[in-house]
DNA sequence: CAGCTCAAATCTGTATGACAACTTTCACGA
DNA sequence: TCGTGAAAGTTGTCATACAGATTTGAGCTG
């Protein structure tokens, strides 16, 4: 095995990544201690924790001091931050196209939940609407509850990948609209889109939950571009 | 909760996170020496190098031996290892969500394609399609061709978003599907469907190339319920 | 002056050793 | 049986050293 590698870590990542990937190490289970693995790679234990830095960068290891690196839950976060940080690269020049594209995620989460969404995820968005008037003009709050309204809906869908590819552009999205307005007005509008879509929703109406959020996305980007972004 | 910074690097990658996102340090820019950055954070190499790895595995920084770490452009690997990666964590448990999102990523490519698609991208598709008749029944080039045609579309869209994102799936539900069929008739009917796609998008309808793109991959779909997946 | 060469400076990659801090294990004692 | 606490195991951090690659720049050459 002969690893003309630049760097030795490479082939060690490539090889671990290999075995989460797929399934000799399953989630939750934990991998060898450096030591070990400096043993398996005749690698010094530098290299060995150069590995699992960047393999916990990707989001496929969790490390715990004085414990061991465990391979990570499919949580959504490792996909959450990845896609976090590729959006905020590409923002600049296509904010649009982020746009557009959590439009048609999210309108597809509207009507699948319509269909889908149990009685704890509806409890959820009622509470979250409540909210959402009590903190009327509190934009950090109130940004908060929006965020959390719309994750709870992609929650809701029944697919966790659009909970975790939504969670991931969500965040930017509105805080960046809500830092661009803060009159009145707008504070009401939006909590009146949220409840005709919450109620659509709950009604077991697909079609209309999907329009509601279509209307409610679509009023949000015709504000970005009136704004000139 | 008290975050008492377990580890001295998630500070520094959270500063030098921010600092990339928000502009202040520029693609294709020279990350300070490990040496300046130690002075900087009042941190050992060894925490310093700590947190370019894990930057590094985010495809945040790309480094060079000799040279230096440098901002990475915002290409779509990034974000294509990383949801590659997900998915394959997500993809025993609901390998269905991963076709369902698949379908509605592309079915709006193709809609979008059928406007904004230049005559480079209307060329590579018709050599696509070209290639996939000669290598007919041999599943790895006829895999690949199919790969890239639905990438070349989902280029077409003219969302990077798309692109990126569709990027990370395509490849494991293709090669998943071929790995579990190879008559004659399925390789003809799936160049079938390829050249209705093509030529709605090449005439530029978009309903009928959305269509078009649905029905052929809705029957992908079935074929994996048929199966038992 | 322009351009080339090559050595020095700079920088990342790797190895080693040491110790701190935290977690897990397990034998011992109440 | 059930804690308790010491010991072993494991990751986090620091310091030092040198190999190997790249970049820089001074000095030579035409």
């Amino acid at each position: 095995m002969v690893w003309a590698m630049s760097q030795r870590s490479a082939g060690i990542i490539d090889e671990i990544e290999a075995e989460i990937l797929n399934g000799k190490l399953q989630p939750g289970e934990r991998l060898p201690s450096e030591e070990k693995l400096c043993e398996r790679f005749n690698a010094s234990r530098t290299v060995i924790r150069e590995a699992i830095q960047q393999l916990r960068g990707r989001g496929l290891l969790r490390t715990t001091k004085g414990s061991g690196s465990y391979i990570a839950d499919p949580s959504l976060d490792s996909l959450t931050t990845a896609m976090e940080a590729y959006a905020s690269l590409v923002v600049e020049a296509g904010f649009m196209e982020l746009i557009d594209f959590r439009i048609l995620i999210e309108t597809e989460c509207a009507r699948l939940a319509a269909v889908h969404a149990g009685e704890s995820v509806l409890k959820e968005l009622r509470q979250i609407v409540a909210t959402m008037e009590k903190v009327q003009g509190v934009r950090a709050k109130f940004s908060k509850a929006d965020i959390a309204f719309h994750l709870a809906i992609a929650r809701g869908s029944g697919n966790r990948i659009y909970a975790g590819v939504l969670g991931a552009v969500e965040r930017r999205c509105i805080d960046y609209a809500q830092t661009n307005r803060g009159d009145d007005d707008w504070y009401s509008g939006v909590i009146d889109a949220h409840r005709e879509i919450l109620d659509a929703i709950s009604a077991g109406l697909p079609d209309r939950a999907a329009d509601a959020m279509r209307r409610h996305l679509l009023s949000s980007k015709r504000h970005f571009v009136d704004l000139g972004v």
